[in-house]
DNA sequence: GTTGGAAAGTCAACAAGGCTGACATAAACT
DNA sequence: AGTTTATGTCAGCCTTGTTGACTTTCCAAC
């Protein structure tokens, strides 16, 4: 048991053994479930999903932002998207403003219908997001996103590092 | 900035501002991204999806297990399951023997072909791991898995840690 | 021994949310 | 004027999840 991939152990923390990697991996599969649970819960019933979810989330968190923009950050087809969008847009929780500067663009704001939805699925979200951050202790929190963000492809690092840095 | 909801601030680590948890949970969105990539890449072409990655993964991990077994660490329907294992066994990467102690129970296996498939997929993710881990430094690797455990549903975490201490 | 119920498998139908390809429109750029 | 860009839309397909109904097998309790 321990290191099947071969070469010699020694616990020395940087020497990382495959059950060590075989923990994290599990780990992740195991908590994203409970990451998307709450807000699947709530949006169970709607006629929204986990879609319906990102595109809320990201544009409170960047209102205005235009479709193409919402498509790099969530990594979708734009027919993909749009079939999202249209119906949040019928429903009336997202408006679709045509850009003064450029009015090919649509920028896109949640209304207040939308915003209490978003506020809804965040709050239940953060709630275990901040159980998680204080069960793990203080230490935990940095380390905990030192190692998701080396995890990301480069080109996402960088759209998640500008994001960061954009306030509410 | 930063604060967003109101109260103060102070940096006490344990005092969890909206904004960090935000930041904590974009960073869960996108790191799983990353996490996922390189075995779907591997198994787009073939006729598999990340169903069937999961399902070997757990195959290999508790070689033998039932599909009972499987369901639950898996969260999905039988049906569901059903159809990833029927064409992993029609393509001889699993197989299905009757159980002995009692035969209406199906325990699973991998083949070589299966076993070849496996570890191509779980060495990629687990080069992505190992790299991420050692971005984030020795100190890090605590603290992701600690949140990811608090991020747990309770009986996922029980699954988890049952399954943790299972040497492979 | 018969029967009740659990484990497993199967069939059918459906939905969400990805995808591709093709095409339309308007606006902007050159 | 012609090209590129941003967006939207139609049609069709795939994977992976769902529910419901039904069968077969077989253990175990009565």
């Amino acid at each position: 048991m321990e290191h099947s991939g071969g070469a010699s152990h020694s616990e020395s923390l940087l020497f990382l053994t495959d059950d060590q990697l075989r923990k994290g991996i599990e780990a992740m599969f195991f908590a994203y479930r409970g990451f998307t649970a709450d807000p699947d819960r709530i949006l169970e019933g709607m006629d929204y999903g986990r879609a319906h979810h990102r595109a809320l989330h990201f544009i409170h968190r960047s209102p205005g932002t235009t479709v193409n923009n919402l498509l790099a950050i969530l990594g979708v087809t734009k027919q993909s998207l749009n079939r999202v969008l249209r119906g949040l847009i019928e429903d009336g929780l997202v408006e679709s403003r045509v850009g003064r500067a450029d009015k090919r663009e649509r920028h896109l704001h949640l209304t207040k219908k939308g915003g209490d939805l978003e506020r809804s699925l965040s709050d239940a979200q953060r709630a275990r997001m901040r159980a998680a951050y204080r069960a793990a202790g203080p230490g935990a929190v940095q380390g905990f996103r030192q190692v998701l963000e080396a995890m990301m492809d480069d080109s996402t690092r960088r759209q998640y590092q500008s994001l960061k840095e954009t306030s509410l």
